[in-house]
DNA sequence: CGTTGACACGCATACGTATGCAATTTAGGT
DNA sequence: ACCTAAATTGCATACGTATGCGTGTCAACG
């Protein structure tokens, strides 16, 4: 049925090692051959079975992508400059969708179909990178890290971001301060919440277990803890969101529940997805330089491919705080909460105009 | 280096065949051989390779899914679905990214390493179906199709659905309408536009051009096109988007200019992706059963590997509106849209109570 | 004119798995 | 104990490409 590199030899009149020579643009083929070869491949639309160049070759150019589901808009900001990236180097990339639910199906990775992995979502007790390691797959660790395992790796300063949003929290004049953070089993969880909690503690401020909650980084964390801090006696003027999806969920739960941003509450958030600019959110947060991480992601694993043998190396990204609308200074009657009314009942939202922000932001 | 059946084959004491029948569980394998091998092959860590597999059998069970930028929230909406939905008749999802600029990569898609196509992005005139069949490889279309082309699809009822928003706006006393499309060159673009203007003449309404914009499915054609729109001497009261991503692009220019909605203005969206039930969007709009239209492809691609020349299926799914908050009846003194002072004036913006919201929206 | 390369090409084979078919063993029935 | 059929297993080979190696050709050079 399928033209193989037989058909357009016999059309060519050549032999079929000839035909995968000139096709390749391989030296000892003549002109006048690769020529015929190139127009007999054209006429009969050949196109080289992967299959049988993979099992030949022991090579596939792709590079397996371990995400989290789609519908978390973190993956897709990192994904996309990760597949162009690798595309930059001649690698196609297949995505592998890590739901929380069971451990990463093995066997896909370990097939021989993937030149090598990269890891977005480890938590930090993963076996997967001590299975990758002793198959001998090579593998980079993007965004979080696992404990104990010394194999290439890029991520952000979390603590030092964290520490950054604190910094600006006090500066601010918050003192009751609180957080909603992502998953203590993830590196990126529990560095932010170390960074943010012992900056906070340098500056004399207090993060008690009661304004703390932890959760998965999807919105509905941020819904959910944003509700449960501001029901508390004496809730936040401030709240540090463990990335920017959780943060957008706990502005949408303020907005429904009619809280003033910023003028009765700070949130801030981490990651500075590409949603977070949107006029809606105007989301102030710390950036972490997405496509330059992809991009340093891809020049690890290509660096690894060539050389299986060299040191494990680590790539730490400095983040940058960007100010939009959703911080300012605590509201002066911060005590009578209360006097404001039932927290559901719907209240004016200020929408306030942003610094820095559309499509570019991303790009600053 | 990767072990393979020769040496499962070896270490249990028979040939490389018996090893291949065993462990895929064919009949003609003693039980005592079968346990004998998958020990062996359990001590050697051995996984079948892939490559050598899709050579001999033809088949991969692997389909390509052609998807646009995943930054575009609308397709991890689809292709999440989808990828469950594949993934539960035993195949494997490999995506491939169709950024608007170049035609999609075609090698890829008949290299043989897949066994079939979604296609999601199609513009009308396309000629990749053409391409595909020409070669034999199965696919189906979804969501957009291609002019001409008999072949396996599955689509919403898209002029049913505008029509349905048509009537509501007209319902709710609407008269000077607007709409922000998606591009005429693809079948979504085209069919909501000629519904949606149908309806409303079959209503005495008018849609002159200059209350048409189109743009790619993208929010900044949101933004543009309210910010247009609402610049002119008589501005619309109510906007219907070609889709959900376009209308939170306007919602989002709305909150930016200040503009209340829906007291000043009614905004209606196409698709109702998880997003639009945000409560900083809460977005009335239509719902596409994205869940069951995967379901749908899925059971179409299956069906059709089974049969090659049975005759091409159409599914087309019903849209259903879903009224949230970001429609009302036009303001009695809409004429004076100055009086409300100038555009760019920040203005509190009151955020509704949704009726049907949050993460279990998607399901109803 | 013979020798030596360089160059172009074909032959043979490897890569890892699956499968048709023959060979062997086992079981069953009389 | 013998015959037949069924069950189990091995042999040979195909799938499509890439590559080491040998052969043949031709030009340049001495």
């Amino acid at each position: 049925m399928a033209v193989t590199s037989h058909d357009v030899a016999r059309l060519a009149g050549v032999s079929q090692p000839t035909v995968s020579r000139a096709l390749r643009d391989e030296k000892g083929v003549s002109a006048a051959t690769r020529r015929r070869v190139r127009e007999a491949a054209r006429s009969l639309g050949y196109v080289p079975s992967q299959a049988g160049r993979a099992l030949s070759t022991r090579r596939s150019r792709k590079i397996g992508v371990i995400s989290a589901e789609l519908s978390n808009p973190f993956y897709p900001a990192l994904l996309g400059p990760l597949h162009d990236a690798l595309a930059g180097h001649g690698y196609r990339t297949v995505l592998f969708t890590d739901r929380g639910e069971r451990p990463v199906e093995l066997d896909p990775l370990l097939d021989g179909s993937l030149d090598g992995v990269v890891l977005t979502t480890s938590e930090r007790t993963s076996s997967l990178p001590g299975e990758l390691m002793a198959r001998g797959v090579p593998f980079v660790m993007v965004n979080r890290t696992v404990d104990g395992i010394e194999a290439d790796r890029c991520v952000a300063g979390n603590r030092v971001g964290a520490a950054a949003v604190a910094e600006l929290l006090a500066h601010l004049g918050h003192r009751r301060v609180a957080a909603i953070l992502g998953p203590e089993s993830t590196s990126t969880g529990q560095e932010r919440a170390d960074g943010f909690r012992d900056a906070l503690a340098h500056r004399g401020i207090d993060l008690p277990p009661a304004r703390m909650v932890h959760g998965p980084f999807d919105p509905d964390t941020g819904r959910r803890g944003l509700i449960r801090l501001i029901s508390t006696e004496a809730p936040p003027t401030a709240v540090f969101c463990g990335n920017d999806v959780i943060a957008l969920g706990a502005l949408n739960a303020a907005a429904s529940l009619g809280i003033d941003i910023p003028g009765r509450l700070t949130i801030v958030g981490f990651d500075d997805i590409p949603m977070a600019a949107w006029e809606v959110f105007n989301l102030t947060t710390v950036r972490v330089d997405l496509p330059e991480m992809a991009r340093s992601v891809a020049a690890l694993l290509v660096e690894r491919l060539a050389a299986p043998d060299a040191p494990a190396r680590s790539v730490v990204l400095e983040p940058r705080l960007i100010m939009r609308g959703t911080h300012g200074p605590p509201r002066r009657d911060e005590e009578d909460y209360e006097s404001a009314g039932p927290l559901h009942q719907m209240q004016p939202r200020i929408v306030r105009a942003d610094t820095e922000w559309g499509r570019d932001a991303s790009r600053t």
